[in-house]
DNA sequence: AATAATTTTTAGATTTACCTAAAAATATAA
DNA sequence: TTATATTTTTAGGTAAATCTAAAAATTATT
């Protein structure tokens, strides 16, 4: 049983390594909102308890134990913000504090309770997938909008920055999950995009089209 | 903000004092399993932050402030069992373990909104009552089993004891909230009792007696 | 390859919530 | 009311997670 702060360690770990492999010290300790001396101290005993494999001044890797235990986490946490979006009415900038906290009760018999009730949804409020039991995700794939051509058309399907202020903005857009939208065109002086979204023509900053995720139609 | 550990003291002394006035550092001792010696600690913390009252040797009572932040933690341990039991359908004595994590989450508009999706219910699935916002409870009298006379009827409206043991005892032999029993007799020699439930009728131990609380309905 | 910059680790403290053992205060009994 | 028992507090220490400051290792730059 990890405590609290273990958790936290590991599902950091765990995010930081989809990006890169080897994850670093210092990286650790940003997210962490820590210093690098106190990473330091806890990647020594996460690595006592088997749940990453450490070479002194080479980072961190998690183990297959250490990475189940961070799935779990992630498991836990986007399913109660689905439940927090499906059945508490929460926006979906207002779950991710409250699902930080949730995501470290311990009962498996409580999240897997809880999955059933939400009818073992396959995504959270932010597109993200939700592992099943076993710690398997549905394949994902997905198009940056920024990538996307003239004239594709695409699905909202997730967001990679959960910024409260940057989900209220996509929400006064009305950039939400699951709308159709089609690139009219990329402006050359800031690169930002036209996007056609119900039937509305509007202009979106290329910092905003980098972070909404689309499922691409292919061109039209 | 108070730790875990601080909001578990304070409803632990909240609890205590519903019996008795003054609370003993031996009895929150025994509480919380842990030595008096980490108690008298705590309790000066306590009264450092104002939320109790505390002369040396004469034990603790709750200030205002106290009392009402351990009234928040029962409401929420409470509601949370309740919606542990109505929607993730758990059994009255499999709540009480996941709870007790569940009741230190902090989020108002989390506990509004569960308090609100669950209908506003007042009283827990062990019949204990639960406060509205303000710390508010609603009147709750009832009369032990135990203390009924014989022809007297009554509905099962709450129970004294939480153990998992004597609930599932209780669901065994139907004793279960909000049904019907009327007293048939007390056994002289063991002072067991003798109640017609659901048409049948059974013996249950003086023990099990004391610890199921009616509404009783006067003699029949 | 030597120097500079960056990253990471160690050393030594601090805070919180515990603990044990012994002293002090209070309550009970003779 | 003195002696005994119980309760409570103090004194001093431990373990977890953090910190700052300084040393060591690695990486980047000339
Ligand atoms: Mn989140
Ligand atoms: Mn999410
Ligand atoms: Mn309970
Ligand atoms: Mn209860």
């Amino acid at each position: 049983m990890q405590s609290f702060t273990e958790e936290n360690y590991l599902k950091i770990i765990y995010h930081l390594a989809e990006n890169t492999g080897n994850v670093q010290t210092n990286a650790i300790a940003e997210q962490m909102q820590t210093k690098p001396a106190s990473v330091t101290d806890m990647i020594k005993k996460l690595a006592e308890k088997g749940f990453v494999d450490y070479i002194k001044y080479q980072g961190v890797t998690l183990t297959e134990k250490g990475r189940n235990a961070a799935i779990e986490i992630v498991r836990k946490h986007r399913l109660w913000e689905v439940f927090l979006v499906d059945k508490l009415n929460f926006k979906w900038d207002e779950v991710h504090d409250v699902a930080e906290e949730l995501e470290h009760i311990k009962s498996t018999a409580l999240i897997e309770r809880l999955d059933e009730f939400l009818g073992f949804p396959k995504s959270d409020p932010h597109g993200d997938p939700i592992p099943d039991k076993n710690g398997r995700f549905a394949k994902t794939q997905f198009t940056k909008l920024i990538d996307l051509k003239i004239g594709d058309q695409g699905t909202i399907t997730g967001v990679s920055q959960h910024s409260s202020a940057f989900l209220k903005h996509l929400e006064k857009l009305g950039l939400t999950l699951g709308k159709q939208i089609e690139i009219n065109d990329v402006t050359d002086f800031d690169g930002s995009v036209e996007i056609l979204i119900a039937g509305k023509q509007i202009n979106i900053s290329r910092e905003v089209a980098k972070h909404i995720l689309t499922s691409s139609n292919g061109k039209n």
